[in-house]
DNA sequence: CTTTCACATCGATTGAGATCGATATGTTGC
DNA sequence: GCAACATATCGATCTCAATCGATGTGAAAG
C-alpha cells in the first residue's frame, strides 16, 4: 500500500487526467483527495460548510444536522481539513470550517476542467 | 445503508456542492460517482482511454500497462462503465472502451464548477 | 464441432474505513 | 484550584471494496 501524507495531499495537482496518462503516484494522490470527498457526509458537510450565509460554520451545531455522533463528525471534518478542501480555525471553545475554494478548483481542474479558470498560487506575474 | 442503482448513477447531478446543502440522496448519488473515481488503478484507466491517440482503448493491453491481473481490471473498468464516465463496445472478441465527456463533466459541474459550461441534455431551447 | 482467445463472473482473502461509546485534551468561567 | 463544555482521540465492531486464482461465457478460427 501506498503512504500518503499530508503534505503530499495538499499539494495541487499538476496534471489533468485528460491531458496525460497519469503515473502511479498522480494517481495515488489524486484518488486520496477525491476519496476524502467520496462520502455522503462529508459532502453533505462540506456543502452545509459552503452554503453557509457567513462563510463559516461552527462545529458545534453539525452532528444533529448530519444525524451523526460527534465522533464521526469530528473524523469527517479532519478528513477535509486533511484534504485541503476545508479550512480549521479555534476560536475560544469552538472550532470553524471554512471552505477552501482553489483546492477545491485543483481538484476539478484535476479531473478536465480548463487549466485557464485555476489560478495557481506562486506563478509568475 | 443505502441502495445505489445504476440509473440512480447514471442520471446528472441537477446541483451544485456550492450552491445549496445537499440532502441525503443527493449526497449518496454523488459520493457513489466520486468513489467510483477514487481509487488509483480506476484513474489511471481512465486516463490511458482519454489520452489515447484514436480516442479508444481495447482491453487487452490494460492489464499490463496498469500492472493489475485481468479480473481486476475488468471489475474496474465495469466500475467505470456504471459510473458513467467511460462507455463499454463489443468488437469481435475485444472490448473497446472511450470516454464519456458529458458524465464527467456533470462530476466536475457537482463539485462546483460554474454551470454555464455544462450543457443538460433535454433543457429547453 | 472443437479449440483458442478475450473477457466476465465466482469465491475467498485481506485491508481499509465508517461508526459509536468511552475517554482524553483543551478552553471558559467560577 | 475545580466544574462545565467543545472537540479530539482511542478502541472495538462491522461493512465494504480491492485483489487474484479458478472457472464460466461467448466469439472467432481451423
Amino acid at each position: 500500500m501506498f503512504l500518503v501524507t499530508e503534505t503530499d495531499i495538499a499539494c495541487t495537482p499538476e496534471c489533468c487526467v485528460l491531458e496525460a496518462p497519469l503515473d502511479e503516484d498522480g494517481a495515488t494522490v489524486l484518488a486520496a483527495q477525491l476519496k476524502a470527498l467520496a462520502d455522503p457526509t462529508r459532502l453533505r458537510l462540506l456543502s452545509l460548510i459552503a452554503t453557509s450565509p457567513t462563510g463559516e460554520m461552527c462545529a458545534c451545531n453539525l452532528p444533529s444536522t448530519v444525524a451523526k455522533s460527534q465522533p464521526t463528525v469530528s473524523h469527517h471534518l479532519s478528513q477535509l481539513v486533511q484534504a485541503g478542501v476545508i479550512t480549521r480555525e479555534q476560536r475560544g471553545r469552538w472550532a470553524w470550517f471554512r471552505l477552501d475554494p482553489d483546492n477545491l478548483a485543483a481538484i476539478r481542474a484535476a479531473l478536465g476542467e480548463d487549466a485557464a479558470a485555476v489560478v495557481v498560487e506562486g506563478s509568475p506575474a
